[in-house]
RNA sequence: UCCUCUUUAGCUCAGUUGGUUAGAGCACCUGACUGUUAAUCAGGGGGUCCUUAGUUCAAGUCUAAGAAGGGGAGCCA
């Protein structure tokens, strides 16, 4: 394999013969000389090839445009022009694979994230989305390396499961059924004894329950894997396949689970700004551009700052109870600018709600806690004034909930007393019910929406822009 | 699912109160230029104005329905 671009543009000690295999970005040519800036996905900059003209390399050079891949044979010099440090004298130039520039829709200019979208395929090769996929690497390596430093247990909860009772949302159906020809029960019912599992099965919308089995153990575990919801979600913080972060902690309460939480996401936003630099103000450089139009109130902080701002300061924490009574009491609900007036405590709060706290209130991250049991799910802890139960959201400027979690009710009658309020099947739930019949202990857990950190970390605005493939009601186009 | 906006060249967009041959930048082709930084300069080719129906002497422009996409809301991560 060859030495990447990144580790050619950093030599100190130049002057040596070297091959590069890469895509071309653009070619620049004059009179005497062509260049051709050269990118192998290894970094967002580009080496420079300098190509002297000879009837030979013009041929070649009439060939390759933008995105053709090209071998270039030559020595490593320091550069000549300003713009770089190093940079690729050719001796040999081959020509790997052409990009018709009549049919290859990638060109060396601003596309919309909309055109990119439909070209999903092809936008790998745009220095956006190398960016976004080296940062989202990143996470993914940030993610793994704060919960193996702190003892965790990384377990793979599973992807198919015959468990409808999670209450996480609307689920896709798993089958091997002949859709034309669905086998019936006497009552006429569809006879899923005879689809694939002997049951109804569907994906997972949640591992929650299993990394919960799992930390009965193990302690602290946590998984990272898709999740997958079939609500009709049309916005740009939902997707109908996303991947989900979920510790879950063994003799942990709440408080705790602020911590691990609030720790985990600064950590992710250090490691970004250690290791994604370039990336980085690639990215801060777009936002910016993107919000020129804007009037200046309604523009985000600086990339690189908002992401130092977040690492340095703590989050605020406070109950539902303390919040209603901060939104009720607001300029806007009293003058009756916001869409749902807040007017008594219990009310859900909504997303115009939780802006207002994290953007205008407080204009730092949030964690709310304590909500009423009835707007949250059944298996959260009932604190002892009865009406409250020990969950807790982070909601994040521009994002909203980045994070929900919650200290698990480890008492097995008041779990069960939960569920038959929330008419939870429990006897389709005994597995889990064991938790709890067997050795219990207090416990918490969250689940961290990937899609949304990296939203929060590369300051895009559609989490359809920060996976490579996604999947939304009406696309599952690739 | 609801509200709202958009759809014009390969891409990003402009197109006046309805009126002659629908424009610009980028990309492409040709030429010029002594090392360029999404090079620059000059010239050229390139259009089912989303679809259907309607109003009108005349529709890219007005009306209706549909399609696709964006933004917001709900649900949530």
């Amino acid at each position: 394999m060859q030495e990447s671009i990144k580790h050619h543009l950093e030599q100190k000690s130049v002057g040596y013969e070297t091959v590069i295999k890469a895509w071309v970005k653009t070619k620049r040519q004059s009179k005497n000389v062509a260049f051709l800036a050269l990118n192998d996905g290894s970094t967002i900059k580009n080496l420079q090839a300098v190509i002297e003209l000879t009837p030979e390399t013009e041929a070649l050079l009439a060939r390759i445009h933008t995105g053709a891949s090209v071998e270039v044979h030559g020595k490593l010099v320091e550069s000549a022009g300003a713009g770089q440090q190093n940079e690729l004298m050719a001796s040999q130039l081959i020509i790997l694979g052409e990009a018709d520039p009549d049919h290859f829709p990638i060109q060396p200019k601003k596309h919309s994230l909309e055109f990119l979208r439909e070209h999903a395929h092809l936008r790998f090769r745009t220095n956006l989305f190398g960016a976004v996929t080296r940062v989202r690497h990143s996470m993914i390596y940030a993610i793994h390396s704060f919960f193996n430093e702190r003892g965790f247990y990384n377990v793979h909860t599973p992807i198919i499961t015959a468990s409808d009772a999670e209450g996480a949302g609307e689920m896709f159906q798993v089958t091997t059924l002949d859709l034309d020809k669905l086998p019936r029960t006497e009552d006429g019912k569809i006879d899923f004894s005879q689809d694939f599992f002997g049951r109804a099965a569907n994906l997972t919308v949640s591992g929650q329950l299993e990394a919960e089995l799992a930390a009965m153990a193990l302690s602290k575990v946590y998984t990272f894997g898709p999740t997958f919801r079939a609500e009709n979600s049309n916005t740009s913080r939902h997707l109908a396949e996303f991947w989900m972060i979920e510790p879950e902690v063994a003799f942990a309460d709440i408080n705790d689970d602020m911590d691990l939480a609030e720790g985990l996401l600064k950590y992710c936003v250090r490691y970004a700004l250690e290791h994604c630099a370039d990336d980085l103000a690639f990215l801060s450089e777009r936002l910016t551009n993107e919000e020129k139009a804007l009037p200046e109130a309604d523009r985000s902080m600086e990339l690189i700052e908002k992401l130092k701002f977040v690492m340095d300061n703590d989050f605020v924490r406070l109950t539902y109870t303390e919040a209603i009574d901060i939104l009720k009491n607001s300029t806007p609900n009293k003058k009756k600018k916001f869409n749902y007036i807040i007017e008594s405590w219990g009310a859900d709060l909504q997303s115009e709600h939780e802006r207002y706290l994290v953007e205008k209130h407080f204009k730092k991250p949030v964690i709310l806690t304590d909500y009423p049991k009835e707007i949250k799910a059944f298996y959260m802890k009932l604190n002892e004034d009865g009406k409250t139960v020990r969950a807790m959201d982070i909601l994040f400027p521009g994002i909203g909930e980045i994070v929900g979690g919650s200290q698990r009710e480890e008492n097995y009658e008041k779990l069960v007393q939960r569920m038959k309020e929330m008419h939870i099947p429990i006897d389709e739930m005994s597995w889990y019910l064991d938790t709890r019949r067997f050795g219990t202990v207090p416990h918490a857990g969250f689940g961290l929406g990937f899609e949304r950190l990296l939203l929060f970390v590369t300051g895009m605005g559609n989490v359809r822009d920060v996976i490579a493939f996604p999947r939304t009601p009406k696309n599952c186009e690739f």
